[in-house]
DNA sequence: CTAGAGTAACTGACGAGTCAGTTACTTCGG
DNA sequence: CCGAAGTAACTGACTCGTCAGTTACTCTAG
């Protein structure tokens, strides 16, 4: 050990240009808040685990809350790029549901800290607006997909569009649940192999979304 | 009701027996803790909610932990014991997922601030561990569904049960996600029928259980 | 008058945010 | 090449508000 505490680096530099600093604390912090949740994560916690005291901390970041947003904007805006771009690349609908699905397996496989930050919060009004955000962009994500198929199909008539309009708004929940539930469960189940998680996601979601153009409906059970 | 929680009443009676108290600080708990989450709660919020001073309120439970635990022991018993019923009670497939989705949408109707803690910290391992077992019940309760349906089928071999086992277990998250989800999307949305929401979700899902002893398959698709 | 329902006022610890001072790096006159 | 002046990165030790949990007391029903 050579005076300071060189981590890995033997001659490591501690000091770093402003930002550079920047970037490493907000990784820091998005590790720490994905991990710990927003109110148990403390800032010293956050500087500690950057090997930095909590005064330099606020020299980067006025507020608590403040850094979290921060974080949570990026990742918003992320993937929401990349769900965007997904489905304008998608042409038909099934490949659309594909698209995002392997959007969202690849972001959580590559991402897997800000993808912890995101569920944990995701239905927390108290913290975090952004991500309200990030979980209307999916619906509309869906929505748009579904809209679009349904508008090149000229064989529909305008009433029988808003039937189906609000017929498609009732599976996006439908959808957007059972995605994010099959990726949080793939992430505990790491022995189940991606592709086969992915296709069953796919498959069944899928099956949704095609009832809303065949109009096949299900005997309505007799219940107890 | 003549009396009973004094509430709104002027010169209402304060004083209460230790056993009502009891029931009516887990029921104003139950309240706070719904509306703004564990971390967000203080116990001084709880008592002034009741009326009553916080050291009063801690003559009945010993800490905020122990508070919002039993709060939680008593939901999960409470929407485990329906979901036992309901899923003992059905005699197929479709008509077990109705049942369950219909004890979830009757659950979150008749006790809105207990179904709005539940979904607030089912995701949250720092607190309320007990949420995660409501999560595996639910969890099993539709894999007993999927394989007792099985079980009952005679056409399938050994090794075609085993494989469709651990396609049965990939389709739990699938459904206990849109399950959710949908009720979470129609509480937000009180303009849309409850009846309507309710058939979307069994259709929805129980095309995806049906998938399964059909081994109906989607082509795969080219992707990108 | 007394047991137990109830409270106001307190304590101790924790955690966000601050500040005076220190250390490393850069620059520039000589 | 050298060292002093200047500056940006950085820190230890604080303040101050907040909140879980306690203590010592009052009040009232029976």
């Amino acid at each position: 050990m050579t005076g300071g505490t060189g981590e890995a680096a033997p001659g490591a530099r501690r000091r770093m240009p402003h930002a550079r600093r920047r970037e490493q604390l907000l990784q820091v912090a998005l590790e720490e808040f994905g991990r710990r949740g927003y109110h148990l994560t403390q800032m010293e916690h956050v500087a500690a685990a950057a090997r930095v005291s909590k005064a330099l901390l606020y020299q980067h970041f006025a507020s608590k809350e403040e850094l979290f947003a921060e974080i949570t904007e990026t990742i918003v805006g992320e993937l929401t790029a990349r769900l965007n771009t997904a489905v304008l690349a998608a042409h038909g609908s099934a490949d659309g549901i594909r698209a995002m699905i392997r959007v969202l397996f690849d972001y959580a496989t590559e991402e897997p800290d800000a993808w912890a930050l995101v569920v944990r919060h995701l239905d927390k009004p108290e913290v975090g607006l952004e991500l309200r955000e990030l979980r209307d962009r999916l619906g509309t994500a869906f929505a748009d997909l579904l809209l679009h198929r349904r508008r090149a199909d000229p064989a529909l008539s305008a009433a029988a569009l808003e039937v189906n309009e609000r017929r498609a708004r009732l599976l996006v929940p439908l959808m957007y649940g059972s995605m994010l539930s099959m990726v949080s469960w793939w992430l505990e189940h790491p022995d189940t192999p991606r592709e086969r998680a992915e296709q069953m996601a796919v498959e069944f979601i899928w099956l949704g979304l095609d009832r809303l153009r065949s109009g096949e409906r299900l005997p309505k059970a007799p219940a107890g």
